[in-house]
DNA sequence: TAAAATGTAAACCGATCTGTATACCTTGAA
DNA sequence: TTCAAGGTATACAGATCGGTTTACATTTTA
């Protein structure tokens, strides 16, 4: 049995593709060509391209959360530290290679109609970062989680955009900075 | 003399095709059948759709800057009034019909290496806002100018890609209401 | 009024797109 | 050992892509 199956395999490599070049400039016999799969092969396993783009957000879904939760919680042991560092994996992910952005925000461009299935997905990523966030507020035992998740988030996606569109790799510090009064008010608040 | 010149009609067109539906998913063949033209007049004025899609993300520059700038000039009259009326302004634009999320944003979702022209047209606009804010918080005589734009640059582009991609029509008065607390900190630091 | 510039419509180019079909091969399990 | 499942390679379909060319019409200007 291989490392991979073979539906991974093409995942595997539409996501590396699509996050570098784009959703509409990757073509199929692209994927193929570099997965090392025959084209049936892919169409066995997606009905679409689209299917093969939702499925490829899906994973990206899983792969990304997972590293920044892990990096956050590296960082930082009580949920407070946690709603810092959080800036710093996303520090660390800018400054890694081939960083392109957030692959959900470029989605959301490509495809960027409400109702459209991709960028349904794309919102559902961002609302699932928003609840970390919320999580980790309630934990820390603040007046208002939903508030500061919401106020957090946008700190971060402002930060992701600044990295990506302007090349601004101090971002994430920046971002960070602001986020520290923020959390200061919110735990002020709740004493 | 028409109204408009045939390379106007063909960039006015392109504007509404390209933010709409995104750079790589219009056609050109789309775009002159809506402006009406023929594509041999389309190719006497644009060598190529590169050329075509950077002289419409200038047009749309000196658009939405002077759109962005005469609202937030109405709504405040003193600069420390505009460093916050701004907000206001991106408030009226989430809410506009036809909102896709920022299309400099978006050209970098689809151009995403930094020495692309198309990506390096989107950094310049980002500069010339950052730059129109620093204008702002000089004149309002705050300590850091330069640091106060860059949050505040910072917080609208959270606030866009909560727009676009999350349909949060609250991102623009939870941003307002973070800059208030930066502005009142830069200004007392200044005294 | 004649010439030059600018426009139109449409055919055409070769490449590429998503998706299907055909024919053959390999592999694992009954 | 046979047979079905899932793989390969390749050709093909019909549409569309960016871009060029041709032939003709209109407009502007000298």
């Amino acid at each position: 049995m291989p490392a991979l199956s073979k539906r991974d395999q093409i995942v595997s490599k539409a996501l590396e593709l699509f996050y570098q070049h784009g959703f509409n400039a990757t073509g199929i016999d692209k994927i193929i060509s570099e997965a090392g799969v025959s084209k049936k092969t892919l169409y066995n396993h997606f009905k679409s391209k689209d299917e093969l783009i939702l499925a490829t957000l899906r994973k990206r879904d899983e792969l990304f959360r997972n590293n920044i939760m892990r990096e956050t919680e590296k960082l930082g042991t009580t949920a407070k530290e946690r709603l810092l560092t959080i800036f710093d994996a996303h520090d660390t992910w800018f400054n890694s290679k081939k960083f392109s952005g957030c692959m959900f925000i470029n989605a959301s461009a490509e495809f960027s109609e409400q109702q459209n299935p991709i960028h349904m997905l794309c919102t559902e990523h961002k609302r699932l970062i928003r609840n970390y966030l919320k999580e980790l507020a309630e934990q820390a035992n603040v007046l208002d989680p939903d508030l500061l998740a919401q106020q957090l988030n946008l700190l971060l996606e402002g930060a992701i955009v600044e990295a990506h569109v302007s090349s601004n790799k101090q971002g994430a510090k920046l971002a960070k900075s602001i986020a520290i009064t923020l959390v200061s008010n919110a735990m002020n608040e709740a004493h």
